[in-house]
DNA sequence: TAAGCTAATATTGTCAACAATCGGACGACG
DNA sequence: CGTCGTCCGATTGTTGACAATATTAGCTTA
């Protein structure tokens, strides 16, 4: 299970380090509702905090692209929207297809035993819940968390890593996206681990390309399930309105 | 000539967006050297504000990966370095690749127009001063600028045009890499107009992300040239380097 | 009654002072 | 003579108060 808080090896040491990490995981797994109007002093007094390193914490969850401000009005926590989540997603498949042609050039053979192993675990995991868990236990994102840091390079691994990351698991508490394509996503890792095992980065860039296309195309699909017409409202959806601006 | 500077269309309006700017300028153009050290107490003087915009201001020029931070230490400008550099070129690859791609799918007849006048523009400079000024001059960047707005995907644009586009002034500004490239990219730049023009996003990809690779590996071959240990390569040998893949 | 303006209120942006922490210099000890 | 411990200065982190701006409620007027 990869650690997605541990910016910096040790936990923040100031006081906006540790309320940042509070803030983004109480907004990524939705404790804090999309849309939801940020209040600093409302949130300074429940954390027992002044507004400085609040303002402080608020401005990288700003970073992050967590939260949106508008300078004398305030900051709101982002509201996901389907076309997002699609651009996410080929932004994860120009960039995780790199990490996985630098993980076929670079990846020692050590850490591709390593994979193997986190896959075999996975397998188990995956037939005894039969399959439907494979999302849900953020089994898939452990296993391109390792691709990633196995890229080597540094940039990549702070983007991913640090960002897009955080915005992938919030899209997943919210629209909980536990789908069919489970066990073919898990063999499609399988094929990933090969041809990174067997030093071809064209195809494991290649497959890893695949994999993550074939998971946008599958939200698609989903999404124009859900809503025929224009007018649905998934929960998430139905959260970002709150409070939110008509729309023009 | 694009406007690196309209983060959010109006310049900033509150004291830490202003500042904000000014210190991004001034440590993009190097005019506070890489490696500096940022005190509060000084530049809050300087700049005759507060240390609360200032500090604000510092955070996101860190989020920018521009200055880097230690607790209760300080703030430094980044320090760039050749490893840096190609692996932000492998970024580029990776999004701008993408970004063609797109712009191949979803950029307007009028857009292709505009963007052929634009590159007959450049020739007209480019021919003038023979080449040499068309790094300097940024019109390189201008060109790779527009096709990434012509993805349509604001996070893509987001990602390329706020954070990694100044890091890559910043490193021209510094390191002053002019090229012999400067032709051959002219005529590649073409060739990806081409292929946009043809609705051909495979082919707009392939020939963007080749473009981009054969701008690292001149630096590669640049900065093996300038360390003492290998022997120096002649122009010539460069030239006949400069655009070749490298073999399956 | 509805639209437009004004004033009140609450929130954000900014400031200057206080507390906590780090780096370096000086001196003591092995 | 080198190394460790301690102290001091300076810088950063934090706080609460002040000023500026946007939102909202109420009032006036067509």
């Amino acid at each position: 299970m990869p650690d997605f808080n541990d910016q910096l090896g040790r936990e923040g040491v100031t006081l906006a380090d540790r309320v940042f990490a509070r803030l983004r995981k109480a907004i990524v797994e939705g404790e804090i509702p999309s849309g939801t109007k940020i209040s600093e002093p409302e949130l300074a007094g429940e954390y027992g905090i002044s507004r400085g390193p609040l303002r402080d914490a608020i401005g990288r969850l700003e970073a992050c692209h967590l939260v949106e401000r508008r300078p004398n009005v305030g900051a709101r926590v982002v509201s996901l929207s389907q076309e997002d989540l699609l651009e996410l997603y080929l932004l994860r498949e120009a960039l995780e297809g790199m990490a996985a042609r630098l993980a076929a050039q670079r990846m020692s053979g050590r850490d591709v035993d390593e994979l193997r192993r986190l896959l075999r675990q996975h397998q188990e995991r995956a037939e005894l819940q039969e399959g439907i868990a494979y999302f849900q236990t953020e089994g898939d994102l452990d296993f391109h968390y390792r691709i990633i840091k196995a890229s080597g390079n540094v940039r990549l691994i702070r983007l991913l890593c640090d960002d897009l990351y955080h915005l992938m698991r919030m899209y997943r508490f919210q629209f909980g996206m536990a789908s069919s394509r489970a066990l073919i996503a898990f063999r499609e890792h399988g094929h990933i681990v090969e041809a990174i095992a067997d030093r071809d980065p064209e195809m494991a860039e290649l497959i890893m390309r695949r994999h993550i296309r074939s998971s946008r195309i599958n939200v698609e699909l989903l999404f124009d399930d859900k809503a025929p017409k224009g007018a649905r409202a998934t929960p998430a959806i139905r959260a970002a309105n709150i409070g939110a601006a008509p729309p023009p």
